[in-house]
DNA sequence: CAACTAGTTTAGAATAGTTCTAAAATAAAC
DNA sequence: GTTTATTTTAGAACTATTCTAAACTAGTTG
């Protein structure tokens, strides 16, 4: 059993083959930022050809499993993050492009566990820049 | 000339009837958050009959001319937000509503104020949290 | 491995939020 | 009051995403 499928049936999915082929674009390289067109669009170039309708399944699968994180930047479409520790972005706007913010780099206080009474999920901070 | 007028104009925009019917309701009350469809089922409620068209209009001119701040949140919907000074949010996920949360509660540092040489034009905080 | 079961993929239809179109209405300027 | 530019509107169009239901596949059981 490879890495791939390791982690595939860790977080509790079944390795077939379209998820195969989309985790090994998204998780053997370096850590990126995709769209479900974006997605679709690269598999495509590779000679990959998986229905857009699964690509947003595994998109949201992954999501839900913990594998993906999604990133509300533009309401006209969503982004997802391969990279799934704490972190945050720089957005810029006029390119479309994202790069992430460790947080060593920034710092939020106090950092949120509690809500009234209910439990915060999750931190999102988005650094909106021209260019 | 009254203050909704007046801000209008000051904004550079012609007070048209449906721009000061939905001002009124927007900025003569406290601070709110709206969507397009909760701004237009609130209108309809109060027997101001303006087209869903038109309030789209109207938000988006109003953020870019900016009356209101666009939030992104939930990639299915734009909210907008009445409140245009720097602060942040909570956002309850099973109910949809926002929460605002003032710069004196939540610090980030070191604040940043250029990226690559770009201008920062908005620090986007949102704090997902159940229920 | 053959048969079975539950989960997955797919094309295409459906949906939801938003924008577009072009004609009628209105605001502001002359 | 006439003219001109802007705004509003209904409905069509568009785009991102989800749904449907039939075909397929992974994993399980005998």
């Amino acid at each position: 059993m490879n890495d791939l499928e390791k982690k595939l049936r860790d977080a509790g999915l079944r390795p077939t083959k379209q998820r195969l082929l989309i985790s090994h674009y998204l998780f053997s390289g370096p850590q990126m930022h995709v769209t479900a067109d974006s997605l679709y669009s690269e598999l495509i170039d590779r000679d990959i050809n998986i229905s857009l309708a699964t690509i947003y399944n595994v998109l949201n699968v992954f999501t839900s499993h913990g594998l993906l994180r999604e990133i509300s930047i533009d309401p006209s479409r969503s982004y997802f993050d391969t990279n799934i520790k704490r972190h945050y972005h720089y957005y810029f706007e006029k390119t479309g492009k994202l790069e992430d913010i460790s947080i060593e780099e920034l710092k939020i206080s106090p950092m949120p566990e509690k809500k009234n009474g209910f439990d915060v999920n999750c931190v999102d901070v988005v650094i909106r820049v021209d260019g």
